[in-house]
DNA sequence: GAAAAGTATTGATCTGGATCAATTAAATGG
DNA sequence: CCATTTAATTGATCCAGATCAATACTTTTC
């Protein structure tokens, strides 16, 4: 590779970004995507374990998946872990540091990871002039908000196996909406991450894959799932398959 | 009282009210509030147990509350009510209907409440000339983004006893910085109300209040709540030890 | 102001999933 | 490549907190 392209190598414009419709671009006139695109930043790919950032580090950048997945995760005084999301491709991290002006998360790639950095003040700055992207923005915090009450429900009202199927189902719609097999994707989490995300014990998320592979509800190997009866996960997750089926 | 007192009953203005430094002004110039004071709407007090919102109503404003208190809640599709929240003064609700455009939970007051009603699509016009009301509005959906985190480690890692001397600490908190009584409250939700927030049954939540009280924590009085020995009763919401046996 | 409905407390019992323990499998790194 | 660490599975045991049950108290309604 020559020594020119290697500086252009991660310069992917939002333009032509695949996952635009997913992110931030979604409802920007063209020539508004190219003021938005101006202001991003890329930079290397981030490798398996690698932080994007860290709790207590100055709020500068939120950050937009390209490719590849995240955790975030807080850590507590007595340093026990809890993993607040998984995120995949178009997804914004790290809007929960606008408040305090410091990240009160850290946030770790689990697998080789394309990252956006956007200055949240030029983003801001950017929105007062932008109406869709300040409508657009509203709407990506509000959509975080809501799915943590979702979450919530789960937490607190749901038996193990409900919320690990409500888990695959949640990823399979999401890789679905990527463009990706909703009935077949790879887990780039491990199951304690799983199970430390669902408030479950890593005995019991591999208990329950053992089990759901039994009931001819997935077909599972090791990171690899592949869902066999949507239907009835469906149903044990408790929630509506909202997508209309159709996908692969 | 004189009819036309009627009609301006509840006319406090922004610039006047006791807890705008705690609600959407915080940020604002005189000149500003009084921009933003025009587009607010106030009503009747709602009544307790009166809905400001229900699940699936159109999304039109996000609500200030001005005083009392609000429970929000989602109900699933097996009718399982999931409280999400309670609200007190100073904050606003329905910021979790802005993506969908649709309320997908719903609001109800605990006690007679006072509420400023404030258009969504105005608000967002105004938010676009005024950069303090725009990073406020960003700083409070990022500070209610944060909050849920802290929720579900509560939710996922912790016991009982701990998650009830949490709640009992943010709400102390939360009075405090209304200017009230940090050490002294009354509880305006019922303790099945306490315990679907926090994931436990109302037995547990009972027991615990009397256990409380017994190990000198709090004074406890049905709805009336004295915070005895709050070094204590932080210490136990946030780290501890769970090799310590020695309570009975 | 009596009846009904909702709220709170306390005791007894049961159980889902945590914890402990042991083995196997898969990454990682020197 | 082998050695070490990390991840996953499966079995046995245990316990925090749910559930069931009974009573009392408090608020709402007619």
């Amino acid at each position: 590779m020559l020594k020119q392209d290697l500086s252009k190598k991660y310069e992917v414009k939002c333009q032509s970004c695949s996952i635009s419709r997913l992110c931030l671009p979604v409802m920007l006139a063209e020539t508004d995507i190219e003021h938005l695109d101006a202001i991003v930043q890329r930079s290397r790919p981030l490798r398996k374990s690698e932080l994007l950032f860290s709790d207590g580090e100055k709020f500068e950048n939120v950050y937009a998946i390209r490719s590849g997945s995240l955790k975030s995760y807080t850590i507590s005084e007595d340093g026990i872990e809890q993993i607040t999301g998984f995120h995949l491709p178009g997804e914004i991290v790290g809007l929960d540091a606008i408040n305090s002006g410091s990240h009160p998360s850290f946030a770790k790639a689990l697998e080789t990871s394309a990252i956006c950095a956007i200055p949240f003040d030029k983003l801001e700055e950017l929105a007062r002039s932008m109406p869709g992207l300040q409508q657009q923005l509203f709407k990506v915090m509000s959509q975080e908000i809501r799915e943590d009450q979702e979450l919530m429900m789960l937490l607190n009202k749901k038996a193990a196996d409900e919320r690990l199927a409500a888990f695959i189902i949640n990823l399979s719609q999401r890789f679905g909406r990527r463009g990706l097999s909703s009935s077949q994707f790879r887990l780039t989490m491990t199951r304690s991450d799983i199970g430390n995300y669902l408030g479950l014990a890593v005995e019991t998320v591999s208990r329950l894959f053992t089990k759901f592979q039994q009931n001819e509800l997935i077909d599972v190997n090791d990171k690899e799932v592949s869902i066999s009866d949507a239907e009835a996960l469906s149903s044990l997750a408790g929630t509506r398959c909202h997508f209309v089926q159709g996908e692969k």
